[in-house]
DNA sequence: CCAGCCTAAAGTGCGCACACTTTGCGCATC
DNA sequence: GATGCGCAAAGTGTGCGCACTTTAGGCTGG
């Protein structure tokens, strides 16, 4: 399975991705996008042709989406894209916000390693430099967008745990509760979402689990609030 | 041998199950049981023969657990069993722990659903019957187990979210940590999970959110140390 | 006797064909 | 004009075969 979380999988690796690997990263992304409108059925023949390969991949990756909840399927009739109401996607920031948290508890509980140190300082030296000079240009919203995706990566992986990997990765996979959605650049929000990181990681290199779990699940919960804010009842 | 021995046409629902899920039910059923050992590679055409069906229904299953986490896939080499250390099945306690907590605290915010309330009083009902003449009996234990099933789904149904019941399907189908798991079946730790699913929901009832979130997280984490305690290395 | 290569067997990747189910539309009936 | 009815087209379900990749021995040269 793919196990990045907002990865590429290039097929520059040398190895050969399976056609099925790459309608279903493909589809993934269409969906995520919004490219296929929620409650669209899904052909398998007319995707199949539109992405010129045979219905056999198709078909693994539709179950493949379908069993990542992207997807419903229902039998001799196969699969739609699955609508979330504005309510879910909300409580899709509640599940963030828990299951994060849970991820910076554990991984303040874990002796340091610097391999996630690494990481951790990575995000965070490209974060203060886009804090520092911030004006809101595209080139500034993107590198922040990619500072914060290192940063909460970098909290599953200090967090060393298999299963909670793959729920948060489940959870993250889907439409507007992903992690490359930045609800807010305008300069306030990024400087206090930046320095959330800080103390975040603050938190976890001192081991105080209880703070650092509570100060992710509150920056969590205050993007669902922005979110709410910028769509009020879509 | 194409459909000799179906006797039944699915009696519930007269709908024909097609043998990919059926194929899927079976193998998620092998693996969390234990029937298929962890690490062990699943191969295409000897679970096709053993379990009838070609192998193209049998490779769409395999894709969908793959997707919800049980099993690993490398591309021309197949599909293996996921393994869990020890300490990653803990984890996935703590993961119920706040998934199930954050259930109590959504289901508390709604307003009270007749249906849904009929749901928490036919499990506890249930719980109440098999406490009062607690004995250990085989019978108790099992319908002890339904209770708890019983309680846990309610919970799920009453915060009425698609995105957490997704979620917590997932962190729930995993050796282990499976509603149906009941770790200790003595007296008095039964006696008090059934305490604490009452004052769970009374809790719910009260619209105390915060209340009941603590509680389940504390009555989810505390089967976590029973079955530490349980199997304290392995 | 060991290391490395080479080859055949085993296993996966995927296109394809045909059976069965669902869907949509036109026609007959009331 | 509304309501079924039935048939044909579209779409899914699944078996099957062949190409390509991995794997496991056995053989050969050092």
């Amino acid at each position: 399975m793919n196990k990045s979380f907002e990865g590429y999988e290039s097929s520059s690796s040398g190895k050969a991705v399976p056609r099925s690997l790459q309608v279903a990263d493909q589809l993934r992304e269409s969906i995520l996008s919004g490219g296929i409108p929620p409650g669209e059925r899904v052909n398998e023949v007319q995707l199949s042709q539109r992405l010129g390969v045979s219905r056999t991949p198709t078909r693994a990756a539709l179950h493949a989406l379908a069993a990542e909840g992207l997807l419903d399927y229902e039998t001799n009739r196969g699969f739609t894209v699955r609508e979330y109401s504005p309510q879910s996607v909300a409580e899709g920031y509640e599940i963030r916000a828990v299951l994060e948290g849970l991820a910076c508890r554990l991984a303040a509980a874990r002796p340091p390693d610097p391999k996630v140190t690494a990481l951790f300082e990575d995000a965070l030296a490209l974060g203060d430099d886009v804090v520092a000079g911030f004006e809101g240009t595209t080139a500034q919203m993107e590198a922040y967008r990619q500072s914060n995706v290192l940063f909460h990566t970098a909290v599953i992986t200090a967090a060393d745990n298999q299963m909670l990997e793959d729920t948060l990765r489940l959870a993250l996979a889907r439409p507007a509760t992903s992690l490359r959605n930045i609800v807010s650049f305008s300069q306030n929000p990024v400087r206090r979402r930046h320095d959330d990181h800080h103390r975040i990681y603050d938190a976890i290199r001192a081991g105080d689990g209880w703070r650092a779990e509570l100060l992710m699940r509150e920056h969590v919960t205050s993007v669902k609030y922005n979110e709410l804010e910028r769509r009020p009842a879509r």
